[in-house]
DNA sequence: ACTATACTTAACCGAATAGTTAAATATTAG
DNA sequence: CTAATATTTAACTATTCGGTTAAGTATAGT
């Protein structure tokens, strides 16, 4: 009923975001991030099941951050970067504002005053179109 | 019993990832970033009751990300940078290993040596990739 | 063919999430 | 004092999540 802005770009982002979100998969990922490994591999440094680790890797593969190359009974996976990518982009699109705004004093008082001026010159907003 | 990495830094870590791993809360995130917001001014947008919107703005508080104001019987709320930082700190570290592996494959040949010879070069800009 | 290996899938469980409506709280306005 | 405003908290529900154990599938070794 809600449905808060599903564009398909929001679905990788949010999947990427919240596959990052579990210190599980994280690590998985830093390993990854120093070559492929297979999945007995990775599951080896953890103290929960095979299992467990196979979903882990299930929902990496699901956000797209992790390709698996099954060679005979076992499964080689490596790092797609491409979902971080986007991950770190977003928050830069917004890092650029409150760095604006907490490098430059003067900025920071021309945002206080705009709201009775509502003179928004911020020069480029790429993320708030339409206004 | 599985206890994997639960240091203070990956709780803010998963926090962060969390909090941005849903659609409404980073349009929250986002409107957040070109200025301080009431409760109110941040829930208008969305078709969800208020409540839902506090508990968004809750989540967010609880990453850090967001810091309650409370003035009168109005929240303003504004956006505090640094987790995302983290966030995006985090990232990077692993992004400098697959560019490495991927933008070159001398790097790449290096790096399956490195295990014995470790002469990592690392002559990049820590903030944009090449493009 | 038989068995160990390397996994995944199925079925289940408890805890967390994301939403709802209704009630509570606190402040401002009349 | 009373009422409207701004917002949270409470109570509830449905869904998802992260784990478990048990069973299934496919390959490799003997």
């Amino acid at each position: 009923m809600a449905d808060p802005m599903t564009t398909p770009q929001s679905d990788t982002l949010s999947a990427a975001f919240q596959a990052m979100a579990d210190p599980t998969r994280r690590a998985i990922l830093a390993r990854l991030a120093s070559g492929e490994a297979t999945a007995g591999e990775l599951a080896a440094p953890f103290e929960m099941s095979l299992p467990a680790v196979s979903k882990h890797l299930k929902v990496l593969e699901g956000a797209g951050l992790l390709i698996r190359k099954r060679d005979g009974r076992i499964h080689r996976c490596r790092l797609n970067p491409a979902p971080m990518k986007q991950a770190v982009d977003w928050i830069e699109v917004h890092r650029r504002f409150w760095e604006a705004r907490f490098d430059s004093l003067a900025q920071y008082l021309d945002e206080l005053k705009s709201e009775t001026r509502s003179s928004k010159e911020t020069q480029d907003d790429p993320d708030e179109p339409a206004r």
